[in-house]
This record gives structure tokens, sequence and C-alpha cells, in this order.
DNA sequence: AGAAATTTGTCCGTATGTATC
DNA sequence: AGATACATACGGACAAATTTC
């Protein structure tokens, strides 16, 4: 059924929640976002929603998109001239990080660490863990 | 020319008549499909409109996708309460194996069996066999 | 081993028709 | 009537995995 709009159009609610989901680092700076058909489904909008949404945030600076690869969320500076400081290093992953990864206990994982700050101050930090990828991963290939 | 859609939508007429191939065994359980390009020329379709077919039929599990390989029927289960067992092997090409496969004679591919249990007795066994593709399946997702 | 061709994956832009505020 | 949204469909382009030469 059509969903008509109360109120919110909903490209600009499906906005608001990816906006805050680059913004709290749950997709990482860097990161390639769902595809539009994705998204599609797990808003259950149209594509011409999604796409909606995700040119507004390409007008933020929150996204940039490149044409047969994906939407990618931008290494965002929050606040007014809030830096953000991002570090990425290879830690070896304990028990939790392994079973959650797949991987053995020790391998080694990469870790992004994103400070966010806000108003001058930091007001969070994100690590990101990750299977090492582009070296030799891929389950089963 | 932008097809409009009275009654029923071009990609859920293609799906059926892909599904019906695949269920009457047309298409043979393991076999590839006709790629993506060829199935535009066959229902002169738009590739969107293809995959969109395609998409269905995988979230019915009668087929599966690989990136640069193509799409292969899967085992179909047959019956509601059908369970199946699968095995995955590596076996030596037999003459007849390794002129339809296009190796060599004792060449090493892979056989994925299914046992069809309809009632707790199996009903019969399906062995298909494939040039091995690198290591072992994967299929998750 | 490397280049080319295939094939699927994803995005772009556009278009038509329908339905609901 | 206009804005919003849905579902469908087209054709084109670039990206990435696989196969072939």
């Amino acid at each position: 059924m059509p969903t008509p709009h109360y109120g919110q159009p909903r490209y600009r609610a499906i906005a608001d929640e990816l906006r805050e989901r680059i913004q709290s680092g749950v997709i990482p700076p860097g990161a390639l976002l769902p595809t539009e058909s994705t998204l599609c489904a797990e808003f259950r909008a149209s594509r011409g929603t999604i796409r909606h949404a995700l040119a507004a945030l390409r007008e933020e600076g929150l996204a940039v998109t490149d044409h047969g690869r994906g939407t990618y969320a931008s290494i965002h500076v929050w606040g007014s001239s809030g830096q953000s400081r991002t570090a990425l290093r290879t830690v070896l992953a304990d028990s939790r990080l392994a079973a959650l990864l797949g991987v053995t206990l020790g391998e080694q994982v990469t870790e992004q660490e994103t400070a966010i700050e806000e108003n001058g101050r930091v007001s969070s930090v994100v690590r990101v863990y990750r299977k090492p990828v582009r070296s030799a991963d891929k389950q089963s290939k």
C-alpha cells in the first residue's frame, strides 16, 4: 500500500536514520552503505525514495557515491570547527571478536577508531573491527 | 519505451516461466541458466527486469547466483515437508563426465549429492557434478 | 602470466501509471 | 492541483569476479 506522508516525508526520515548511522559510527567513515536495493528492502521504500534520501546525504557532504560501486560514508567533520581523528591499526582478536567475526583467537583484525568531537570535545570514541581485507580472507575463495 | 504494467508485471511472468523450466527439469538442477543478456534477448526485456525475475527465484530458493559466473538452478526439494541432506565431495571424472563437462578423464570434479526425503524415507538421490570452483562452496546469504 | 572477453553487481537518469494526502 | 510515494520498466555506464585465450 502506498504510504502517505503524515508530517515528515519518508525520504527525509530515511535520510535522518542514515545520517545517524554515519555520525554514530555504525556505518564507519569510508565504509560502503547498503546498496540501493538493500535499503529499499530495509526501509520498505521504493528506489526513488531511497535515492532521494541518498541525494540529501550527498548534498550534506556525508556521503559520496561512485558510479557502479556504491555509496560511501565520507569522513565527516562534526561540529563547527570540530576535527575528527581516526586511526587505523591492526590488533589481535580477543575471544569475543573472534567469535563474532569468525576468526581464530589472536588472529589479526583491523581496528578503525574514530573520535567524535562535539563542541571541541571528544564526545565519543567509536572502534570498528573487521576482518582484514585486501590480503587474505574471502572465506571460500 | 517504458512498458506500463497492466495486470501482471513482466518480471513476474518471466519468473513464472523460468520457475516452470526449473521445476520441470528443462533446466536440470545444478545447470546454469541462460545469461542475463540472453534472457534479455529471449524475453525482450531490460536487464533490470530480468534481474528482478531472477531475484524472485533466488528468494524462493530455486536459484543461486555467483558473481562473474552465472545463475544455477538449485536442487529443488519436492513436497511440502520434504527434508534433504546434501553432501559435497570431490570425485574423479569418468569418461562421460569428462566429455560433458569438458575436462580430462580422471580430473577432479565436485559432486553434490542430495538425498531427498519424503515421509522419512529417501525417495530419490540427485547427484550434481560441476567443475571445481576453487575450493568448497559458499552460498551463504 | 597477462590480456581480453563474459557475466554478474551496482548505480545513473528517465519514464509511465497509480494512489494518497 | 500539487507534492509525495509506490511499483514498474527502459537503456546506459562503470565495477568486480570469473573464464577464456
